[in-house]
DNA sequence: CGGAGTCTTGAGTATCTTCAATGAGCGTGG
DNA sequence: CCACGCTCATTGAAGATACTCAAGACTCCG
């Protein structure tokens, strides 16, 4: 991009570190800026299997990655999907244990990493590093929990609903007229482990919610009737109290 | 318990801190002892409230807490217990936010409180209790995680099998014979909040694990039989691989 | 004993699962 | 180019699961 984009150390390795980049100071950057490699993954590979241990630290450049994770029975579920600016696997690498999920690249994705040798070196120097990941596993965290609460507490339709519009948040789509629009970028299969639910059921609730005109499948292509999200959201900030 | 309990530099305030006091040294110790008080709650009573800001640090030395999030339509669940041992707010002291649960007293508690700003104060300070605060985190997330993915792919008579073994490891009951025994610490309509669901369903649910042999009420009294217990473990260590 | 809160039970309904059959989309190889 | 196989998606039907509302029973405590 820049005229200077020869040197490794002034600008981010991907974008999901610019955040932290901007805290770093001279000597950090360098550090940093050579300990990362990158890899290009196609729809349906796996960055690492449940019960793999621990290579390293995954930043997601571009693309969407789901973490899933299966239990005795064959059953298994989407837990989240990650995206752009998100990191994998660092709980492994801190906690020196084995991966809890697997990560599955959903679509075509741009994917940084770092040893976790490296990754601990860097802990131990920087303080800015440091607290960078805290912060992260506190949003992790937060969203989790939100998560948990809604699987407590709402059905399918509400689920669906909260998780386009985190898709179209995500993935912005135009909001130009009284429909948000967006492409889904994930298969409806993918969407149904990640509402914990069947391929057959999703259908069926898709089919409700388009009776009652709160959303609407074109192929891939979504709209969501302003109203609708908008009354939506307005109850899930309600809930949040901030 | 010691000679010198008196001096409070040589003890720690309570439980909950005993690993983290380990880790510190003299002078850490001395300032942290001071920081703390303790109060006793009755059951129902509440130590802060979904939304209110956040005054401190709550560290439970016996009894039980629930940790209870409400959304917009008056559905409230629980998304955890937390009992000795936990800590209870110092994300929001942290990120200096507001609760985004309530956190209501089930048994009978007594809890010891850090103030926000000696809170913060110890953090900046010491090392150890960063790294102390960060290793609760992880365990929080991994907590939160796997309950997730248990509401994604479990029914109920699963994730109610999977609450009775915790409460009976954290309650520790007898294993003598080929039972698991243990009394139940809590109401039931608040184990039906825990699940997710109402005190109705539940109380068919039970019914129907009765009629099984997979378990059984006698007041509060349960009792569940080892194969029925271990059968679920195994299942669970399984998923876990680990 | 009375009252409040808790727990169980019943009946009807809504939701979701499972299995199976069908259709739609896509790439491969003839 | 088309036939084939594959995966994904939809639909139907039957049955299981869970929810709601409401009535009644039980328990604890005054």
């Amino acid at each position: 991009m820049h005229l200077r984009s020869k040197n490794p150390v002034t600008k981010a390795p991907c974008a999901v570190l610019k955040p932290l980049w901007d805290r770093l100071d001279e000597s950090e950057r360098s550090i940093i800026g050579g300990a990362f490699s990158s890899k290009r993954y196609r729809a349906g590979q796996a960055l690492y299997l449940q019960g793999d241990d621990c290579r390293g630290l995954y930043c997601i450049d571009s693309g969407l990655v789901g973490l899933r994770r299966s239990d005795e029975n064959g059953n298994s579920a989407l837990l989240r999907l990650a995206k752009s600016g998100d990191m994998l696997g660092y709980r492994s690498v801190l906690k020196n244990s084995l991966h809890r999920n697997s990560a599955e690249v959903l679509t075509e994705a741009r994917v940084y990493f770092v040893g976790r040798g490296k990754m601990r070196w860097l802990m131990e120097r920087s303080a800015a590093i440091r607290d960078y990941l805290f912060d992260q596993t506190f949003q992790d965290l937060d969203r989790t929990e939100s998560c948990c609460a809604e699987l407590l507490t709402c059905g399918l339709k509400q689920r669906l609903l909260t998780v386009l519009l985190e898709l179209h948040d995500a993935y912005g789509g135009n909001t130009d007229d009284d429909q948000y629009r967006f492409d889904l970028p994930i298969q409806k299969k993918d969407l149904a482990a990640l509402l914990g639910t069947s391929p057959a059921a999703l259908s069926r609730v898709i089919g409700t919610l388009e009776r009652d005109g709160e959303v609407s499948f074109r192929g891939r292509r979504i709209s969501i009737p302003r109203y609708a999200a908008e009354q939506h959201v307005m109850a899930a900030q309600q809930a949040a109290l901030n």
